[in-house]
DNA sequence: TCGTTATTTAGAAAATTATCTAATTATTTA
DNA sequence: TAAATAATTAGATAATTTTCTAAATAACGA
């Protein structure tokens, strides 16, 4: 799993909403879209992106995509996260 | 603050890697740049980002800057990624 | 089958970011 | 005070990223 890519992806503030929207429940790309004024093909790359990142799942059902978030790769940021916190002074 | 800078100061492997040694102890912008193979300008720049997010703190003792890591921005990072495990099917 | 809808792919322009060398500023020390 | 050291700022270039419009692909429904 290349890390980068999740940093990367969370770098960005569209596909952080994205994250938000989808925090709720699976949304297809067109109802992804809607939520914002860019355009399409826009957010078919960021989702593309979250995609390759792992964060989001797609799956076609009929003509539409629907698209779900995937968490089990922000483990590893949490876990880095908590690391840098446990940081140096820390005699007891 | 303005958290989209420290999702994307965070986005850089370098930069993240600053955060990590730093993690161990405080250190100088030079012994910062000595353990990179890119030039000190660029360093001087990534520390910079850093510290426009609030991810560091510089301060100046002679001739020397001594950089050490404040992770109390890192709590909202932590936050977020955490209200979105929580996700959906939080049935009963 | 044809027109419509959903979505992506292609290709390009614009904006942002990372990096470099050279120059500058500030501090120390001989 | 002059030379050396630490670090940044300036300015440029290269690389990456974001965004757009137009075109392509796939599935649906009359």
């Amino acid at each position: 799993m290349k890390m980068n890519l999740v940093y990367k992806a969370l770098a960005d503030a569209t596909r952080r909403d994205i994250l938000n929207l989808l925090k709720n429940k699976d949304l297809t790309a067109g109802e992804i879209a809607d939520h914002f004024r860019i355009s399409k093909p826009s957010i078919s790359h960021h989702l593309n992106l979250l995609k390759q990142a792992d964060l989001v799942h797609a799956e076609k059902r009929g003509q539409y995509i629907y698209y779900s978030i995937n968490t089990t790769v922000l483990q590893d940021v949490l876990t880095w996260l908590l690391s840098l916190q446990g940081k140096k002074g820390e005699k007891e």
